[in-house]
This record gives C-alpha cells, structure tokens and sequence, in this order.
DNA sequence: TTGTAGGCGTTATCAC
DNA sequence: GTGATAACGCCTACAA
C-alpha cells in the first residue's frame, strides 16, 4: 500500500498536488491530475483510514456487538442495517463476544477508534456501562438494555406483542395455549409473557407457560394442559418445538398449531411454513438511520404482524 | 476521550514521561507515575488505535468477511477463531457483504488498515482477488478458494469425506443412499459429491443425488429410489429434510436415516439428535493460528469424524 | 497552478 | 528522571 506522500515523490511533485489531483479539488492542471491518477490508479492507492480518523476524529465504521450464542434473528437483522449503512458509506462490523468482559473490552475499543454509533446485543442483561464510556459513543441496544445514561435500547412494546399473540391464537379458535419462552432474564422475554398472561386473562382462557423446553418438558406440559396452539417467543423455539414434535409424532398443525415470532429470514428458509409474528424489521432500519441522523426514535409503537402460514390451524365457527 | 498530551498538561508534565509511565518502561519516577496512571484511570484514558496503527503499520485487528446468507456454520467458525484470537490480543472483525462488489470494496479496506490476516468466505465461487490487493494482505478463503497468488485456501479434502459419508452408511447396512446437496458451485459441495459418487462406484451401491430440495423434489427422490438413507452436504439441510420429513408423515430413523455434515453448534442446539459428520473445527483453529505465526499449514489431512446420535440407524447383521 | 506548514495521537530516540 | 523532537499518512489553510 503506498502513501500519497510516496506518490508525490513518484510524480515529482508535492503531496499537496496530490491530494488535491485525488480529491478532484480545483487547482491542477489537467496534466498533473491525470499523471497522479494513473500513478495512483497504477498502485492500487488507497488513503489510509486510520489517518484520516486520526485526522478528522471520525470513523466511517460502525460497531457492532453480537453474543457468541442465540444470534441467528440479530445476525439477519444487523446484515439488514449494514445493507442499510453501506448505502451511506458507513460499514458494519461485527464483532462476536462471549461475555460481559469482552462485551465491555470492544466497547472500549469502539470509543477509542471514535466509531459514532454501536449496535449491540448484549451479551447478558443489565450491564453497567461506566460513565465514560456512554458519554464518548452512542450505544443502541437491542433485545434488552444496558443501565448507563444514553444508551439507546431499541425494541417494540414486547407486552403489546404477547397480547397481540394471545388475541390471535384466540381468534382462531384456541382457548389452550402453552407459552413456550425462555429463563433468560431479558426485557422482551419478560415483557411479552406478561403480555400473553394479561391477554390471557382477559379473554378467560388457559396459558400454560413453559421455560426450558426439553423433550420431556414439552411432552409433560401437552399431556397436563391438552393446549391446542403452541405460542414460541421466537422462531428459534418454534423450529425446537416442531423438530420435538416431529419426533413424538405429533402433526402440525392437524393435532397442534405452532406460532413463532420474529420471521427471522435465515430461520424461515428452514423451515418456509412457520406461522410467525414478523419483527418490524424495515422499520428497525428506517430508525436506525433516523438515530444515526440525530433524530430520537422510538419503536414502541411498531408492532410485530402476524405472517400466516401452515403451522397454525383455525377452527371451524371461530 | 483523552489524549496522552492532554493528561500530561493536566499532570504537568511532557507527553514523553506520561507514556513512559503508561508503558511501565523505566526512567519514571515512582510519584510521578502513579499521578499519571491516577489521571489515565479517572479520564478512562485509552490510546487511540488509530495512532498507533498509523505508527507501527500493524494493526491488532483481524478482519472476516462473511456472505449476508447462507452462514450459520461459518459464524460458529468465525466465532471459535475469534476466541482463539482474542487470546492473542487480537480482535476479530466480521463483515457482512452480499456479493461481490462488496467483498471487493471490504478486502480493499482491510487492505488500507494494514489489516495483517482476513478470513474469508467468498460470497461468490473463484472471485478474482486484484494483484495489488493479494500482496499487501494475507487472504485466509473457507468454503471455496479466490483467484490470486498468495490466496491461502484451507479446507479438508471434501472428496474424502463424501467418501468417508458414504462408506458410513453403508457399514450401516444402508445400500440406496439419497445424497441431498446444493447447485451452488463451491469446492466443498462439487467434491463431497464426486467423493459420494466414487465411493458409491467402490461399494456397488445405489445413490441418488438431489440438488435444490424442496418437498416435491424430496417426495418423488423418495418414491423413486427408496432409500434407506439421506446424506446432506450439511446440517442445514438436514434440518430442512427432517422438517420436511415430518410434515410428510415419515420418521426418522425408523423409516429413513439422515446424517448431516459440520455439527454446527448453532443448529446442533436446535436440534441435538442430529447424527452428523463434525468438521475439524479445533484443527483449524489451530491451523489459523500457526498461520498467523506465518506457518504454512493445509487441512487436507484433516478428517470429519461421524458423531452418531438419534437420526441414523443401523440395520442388523451390519 | 503549485509548494509548504501544521496538526491529529502515538511511539521512539536523543539530549539534558 | 524528564523534555523535546521526528515520524506515521492525511487534510486544511495559507503562501508563492
């Protein structure tokens, strides 16, 4: 990789000359531009990032921060936001952590690099950001939040969601429904079971809500609680509990529906007739770049629509 | 975020004694020292990556570009090396690019940065890597190779293990064997088959190979041939067929036997039954990191190793 | 039209 | 034990 300066010399004119040649600023010759382009062209030129960042302290980077595991439906969604960037001249870059200590390590890094924006799925729930930090980077969370001012979590009301997905199994006929979810303590986990319990409870019917789901805990819940839709909070689960079935022998959606969310595009390519909520996706985007022009945006009023397909049935009358 | 000039004004001192005294170097005295290291914590002082870089024309990033689809198991991949990186202090970057134009423009950049190693999967088959690119970086491809000298291609021989799969089955007594693969053309996917097909050749047994899977094409393979066993070019595909298995009424393995290729964990976790054939995943973290050393190591030697669970049977008497 | 100079934040070296 | 200075590559501003 050669240096403008090197360039210069190769030329036998001054770095300035060059600079202005590259940048096709007025105050070349036609001559001398062309001689630098080629010379330029000729060995592949390219200024160096790091001095510009240096220079002008800012990154054309844009950080991202993805847990190691459970990342499918945020890696989809983070290719969708660089597609996004890239269209703005900004790159992604993803970098994948294990735990809290390297979360906070590339944080860190991002700050120092002074990389404007970085999205992150944190790698737990309820990491404290240090002061410092917050305040040198702009930090979009998604999935569940950070404690530490301005940090941005990004996320659709996940209690209107588990209502909205109560309310549509119930239309379609199911008055048992088995809440498939998971232990970890994030916000949209807890949020949309609350959801679901409240929905549940005010159209009087049955959920049963299961954590940790196994082979013997599925089979367990289907045989006290005879649901007759299966509600996953995400699709991820979903696939599980289909895969689950398939084994037990159980059809779908003939003896049980199954409803995912998220519409995660890797996951459904799997598996092209999940019943799914669709995450507004196109609309996390539009924010995202909203936010990264300075504009304050919310989700909370974006709302996952369901994407009917063969894996939940309706019943007749209903 | 501060600068090491800053903290010596703040500390009264010159920038050439505050870095001495963030280096532990000598010719610091005691006091001073810990006034400086004092001031660095409470600024939550870092050096800027970018300076440095600029200086030392080496920078402790490791850059990965990987395609927007199709990337499950090279994420687990990408993600191993990255631990194995990061106890090397370096940090690994991924890039999510859709085609080739922006492996291209990514490469390039990786290039500028002084970017020592990238770890590839080309989103493309035989992409042409630029002269002036292939010689100012170490280009590491997975999946399928570039073309350009100094392109490092690593991968074991995936004819061996077609071979290798096919012989598997049929020491399981399996003799009509659908081999369910991909038409994209990429290293791995052509010589898995052409490995199946010799080694089918070898044992006088019957295979079927199916490429673009979808129910129709699934059920009238099946019909067709009746095979006993279906070997897919990876995991994802075998999650697809035993999806759509399921939905078509057939068990596994009672009336089919599935093996998949990679024991990617990602979809390992969704579905631990999986019998699959396990990449050698620590064999090429290892790989990557006697490269890094500037070693020259090939995989070719390497062999996937069948990891038997719930989705193969074995007929008795073989 | 072109050359020169300063500075971004480091690191390394040399002088005091 | 400490300060001053050059250099990395780029960009901006000003001088010739």
């Amino acid at each position: 990789m050669i240096s403008s300066t090197e360039l210069a010399r190769e030329c036998g004119i001054s770095q300035g000359t060059v600079d202005r040649a590259l940048h096709n600023r007025p105050g070349v010759s036609p001559a001398t531009r062309e001689r630098v382009l080629r010379a330029a062209r000729r060995h592949g030129y390219r200024p160096h990032p790091a001095a510009r960042e240096l220079l002008t302290g800012q990154s054309k980077m844009v950080g991202a921060i993805l847990p190691t595991v459970n990342n499918i439906f945020f890696m989809d969604l983070f290719n969708e936001i660089g597609r996004a960037l890239a269209a703005q001249g900004l790159r992604l870059q993803i970098t994948p952590v294990e735990n809290r200590e390297a979360f906070l390590e590339a944080l860190e890094d991002f700050a120092a690099r002074r990389y404007r924006f970085v999205l992150t799925i944190p790698p737990e729930d309820n990491i404290a950001i240090p002061a410092q930090l917050a305040s040198s980077l702009s930090i979009l969370t998604f999935l569940s939040s950070c404690r530490g001012k301005g940090v941005h979590f990004l996320s659709p009301d996940e209690e209107q969601t588990g209502r909205d997905a109560v309310r549509y199994l119930h239309r379609k006929g199911h008055h048992r429904i088995l809440h498939v979810t998971s232990s970890r303590r994030t916000y949209a986990i807890g949020a949309r079971t609350r959801g679901c319990r409240a929905m549940a409870a005010e159209l009087a019917l049955k959920l049963h809500v299961l954590v940790d789901l196994n082979a013997e805990s599925l089979v367990q819940a289907l045989e006290t609680d005879r649901p007759t839709a299966i509600f996953c909070h995400n699709d991820w689960l979903a696939l599980q509990v289909l895969l689950l079935l398939s084994e037990k022998g159980v059809h779908v959606p003939e003896d049980i529906s199954v409803l995912g969310v998220d519409n995660s595009p890797t996951l459904i390519a799997l598996h092209p007739n999940l019943t799914t909520m669709a995450y507004p996706m196109a609309e996390t985007v539009g924010a995202v770049e909203k936010i990264f022009a300075g504009k304050i945006i919310s989700l909370q009023k974006e709302r996952y629509k369901v994407i009917e397909r063969a894996t939940v049935r309706s019943f007749p009358g209903n």
